[in-house]
RNA sequence: GCGGCCGUGGUCAAGCCUGGCAUGAUUUUGGCCUUCCAAGCCAACGUCCCGGGUUCAAAUCCCGGCGGCCGCACCA
C-alpha cells in the first residue's frame, strides 16, 4: 500500500475514476490533470454549493467570458508587467533567485524589475553580483512569463494571452454588469470558468494545474458607503485569523475571533471583505472542512499582488501542509481605474448626491481543484481493510447504490425496478449486482456513495427494501412507496439515517 | 529551469546491485455458490515510461528524453 494519504487518494482517485494525470498514454504532462465521472459530478456538486453561498441573491449576476484576451486587457490590468519574472541561477549551488531583487540589495535602485531585461543583465554583471548562499557566479538571468501567449486569428497579427485569473473578465464588464444590476451598488459579478497559468513546475497534482476553475466574484461598493448589509448572516461566525501583525511578530498560532470583532478590532479591513470570509468560512465547513483545520493568513506586503490593499488566505490543513483554498482581497478601485485608463471609457458610477466615483473591489476567489482536494481528503476514512470516502450527502457524486442481495429469484428484476424509478426521480445512481453483498457496499464506500439500497427476500412479501448507512453501516427497513418521501428528505438535509425506516438488527 | 530520489498489469509491490521463461497481492469482468459488509471456488482481461546504445541475450548495464515526489525559485 501507498505510505502517504496522499498516495492513497490519488491511487483511489485513479482506479475509482475521480481524476488522473493528462495525456498518460503520451508519457504524460505535468500540470494537467483529467476528471473523470466521479470527478466531474463532484466538482459539478462543488460548483452548485458554492453558488448557494456566494451567489444566490439578486443583485449577484453571474457571467461567463471568454479565456483568451487581447493583450490590451492584460497591459491595461497590470499582468503583463507584473507576470515577468527575471530569475537567475548560481553555476554554483543551483539556487534559483529573483535577479531584480539581488540587485536592489546590493544597490541603491529600486523597482529594478520595471527596468527591462537587458538592463538586468547589464546590472548583475556590472555589480559583479555573487550568489547570495554560496557566493557562486551567477548565470544571466531568464525572463519568465507564466500566462500563456498566443495569437488571436489564425494567420496571427494580434497578441492574445489566456486569462490567468477570471477577474478581468469582470472588470471589463462592469458597465455591462451595472446597468443589469439596474444601476445600484453594491452589486456584484460572479464567474465560474477555466484559467490558465503557465507554471514553472507544477506539482503535488490537484493543488497546482496549468489549467484550473476559479471560482470568483467581485463586489463593487462605494467607499464612502462601506457597510455590508448582509454582515449580520455570519457576524457570529469564528475564523481563525493570522493577521499581517501577528506574522510580523513571529507569531505563529491565529487568533480566534468572531467576525463582527475582527471588523470592530480592524483586523480586516472592510466589511465586504469580513462578510465574505465568513462565507467562505461556512462553505468550506459544508463541504467538510472542520473549522480547527482552517485558518485565515493574511498577506505581507511583499507577497501581496500589485493590486491589493488586504489580502487574506483562506488555507486548509492538509496532510502536507496549509494548502490555499481561497483569497480575499480588497483590491480598491486599483481595476477599475485601471481599465478606465486603458480603455479611456469612463467607469465612475453617480451617487445620490450628485458626485462621481469609482467603486471599490472586494474579491473571494477559490480554486475549484483545491476544494475537490480538500473535500476528498477530509472525507477520507480507513476503517480496517476499507477505504470510505464520507462526503457530505450533496457533495457525493452518486447519492444510491441499487443492489439486489443475491442474483437469483427475480431480485435482480425488482432492483432494476426499484433502480429505473429512481433514476427517473433525477438522483444519481448505480446498479451494482456483481460480487458478493459486502463486496458491493465497500465499493460504494469507496466512491463515497451515502445510501445503499438492497432488494431481498422480503422485498416480494412486504414490499420494503433496506436501506444502508455509509458512514454507520446502519439499515433500517423501508416500504417502497415511501422511498420518494423519505429520500428526498434525506438528501435535503431534513431526515437522518434513523429516520428513513425502522432499524434493522443483525448479530 | 537546477539538484537529489524514483518510474514493473487498473492499483500496490518483489525482481534491478550480480543481464537469462516477468512474479505476487489486490482490483475488474463472467460463471458457480451465496438471506447483508471486500467469504469461497473456477475462468478471463491486463504489465517492465519512451527512444537509442552495449550484449548471443536488457525490466536489469550505459546515454538521452518524458513523467512523479522532495528542496531552490515561482505560485500575481
Amino acid at each position: 500500500m501507498p505510505q502517504n494519504l496522499q498516495d492513497t487518494i490519488n491511487a483511489l482517485a485513479k482506479r475509482r475514476g475521480y481524476y488522473w494525470p493528462s495525456y498518460e498514454i503520451y508519457g504524460g504532462q505535468s500540470g494537467y490533470i483529467t476528471y473523470g465521472d466521479l470527478g466531474t459530478k463532484l466538482k459539478r456538486n462543488i460548483t452548485a454549493q458554492w453558488r448557494r453561498h456566494f451567489t444566490a441573491r439578486q443583485n449577484v449576476l453571474e457571467i461567463d467570458a471568454p479565456i483568451i484576451n487581447p493583450e490590451i486587457v492584460f497591459q491595461a490590468s497590470g499582468h503583463i508587467a507584473n507576470f515577468k519574472e527575471h530569475s537567475t541561477q548560481c553555476t554554483q549551488c543551483h539556487r534559483s533567485h529573483r535577479a531584480d531583487h539581488l540587485i536592489e540589495d546590493k544597490t541603491p535602485l529600486e523597482n529594478v524589475e520595471a527596468m527591462g531585461g537587458d538592463a538586468i543583465t547589464r546590472l548583475l554583471r556590472e555589480h559583479k553580483i555573487k550568489c547570495p548562499r554560496c557566493g557562486g557566479p551567477l548565470a544571466d538571468p531568464t525572463l519568465i512569463l507564466t500566462m500563456f501567449q498566443t495569437e488571436i486569428g489564425a494567420t496571427g497579427g494580434l497578441t492574445g494571452y489566456a486569462r490567468p485569473e477570471a477577474a478581468q473578465s469582470m472588470f471589463i464588464n462592469f458597465k455591462r454588469g451595472h446597468q443589469h444590476a439596474r444601476e445600484r451598488l453594491p452589486f456584484a459579478l460572479a464567474q465560474i470558468g477555466k484559467v490558465m497559468r503557465n507554471e514553472i513546475s507544477p506539482r503535488r497534482g490537484l493543488a497546482r494545474t496549468r489549467e484550473f476553475t476559479i471560482m470568483e466574484l467581485e463586489l463593487f461598493f462605494d467607499p464612502q458607503n462601506p457597510r455590508c448589509p448582509w454582515l449580520h448572516e455570519v457576524e457570529d461566525e469564528t475564523v481563525n485569523l493570522l493577521t499581517e501583525s501577528m506574522q510580523a511578530d513571529g507569531e505563529k498560532t491565529p487568533i480566534e475571533t468572531t467576525i463582527r470583532d475582527a471588523v470592530d478590532d480592524g483586523l480586516i479591513l472592510t466589511e465586504w471583505n469580513a462578510y465574505y470570509i465568513g462565507v467562505s468560512k461556512r462553505f468550506v465547513t459544508g463541504y467538510g472542512v472542520p473549522p480547527e483545520k482552517q485558518r485565515f493568513r493574511a498577506h505581507l506586503p511583499d507577497e501581496r499582488a500589485h493590486y491589493s490593499a488586504q489580502t487574506y488566505d483562506h488555507e486548509v490543513q492538509m496532510s502536507f501542509g496549509w494548502l490555499e483554498v481561497s483569497g480575499h482581497a480588497y483590491r480598491t478601485d486599483y481595476d477599475l481605474k485601471s481599465h478606465q485608463k486603458g480603455a479611456e471609457v469612463d467607469m465612475t458610477v453617480l451617487r445620490e448626491d450628485g458626485t462621481r466615483f469609482v467603486p471599490h473591489v472586494v474579491e473571494p476567489s477559490f480554486g475549484l481543484g483545491r476544494q475537490f482536494l480538500a473535500a476528498l481528503e477530509h472525507a477520507y476514512e480507513r476503517r480496517g481493510k476499507r477505504n470510505i470516502l464520507r462526503l457530505p450527502r450533496d457533495l457525493a457524486p452518486i447519492q444510491i447504490q441499487v443492489n439486489p442481495l443475491v442474483t437469483r429469484d427475480s431480485l435482480p428484476e425488482k432492483a432494476r425496478e426499484i433502480h429505473a424509478t429512481l433514476q427517473e426521480a433525477g438522483y444519481t445512481t448505480q446498479y451494482d449486482q456483481s460480487g458478493s453483498i459486502g463486496r458491493r457496499y465497500a465499493r460504494a464506500d469507496e466512491i463515497g456513495t451515502p445510501l445503499s439500497i438492497t432488494i431481498d427476500y422480503d422485498t416480494q412479501d412486504t414490499q420494503t427494501i433496506t436501506i444502508r448507512d455509509r458512514d454507520t453501516w446502519t439499515q433500517v427497513r423501508t416500504p417502497i412507496k415511501e422511498l420518494p418521501e423519505k429520500l428526498q428528505g434525506y438528501f435535503s438535509g431534513r431526515l437522518e439515517i434513523l429516520d428513513l425506516g425502522e432499524k434493522i438488527e443483525r448479530d
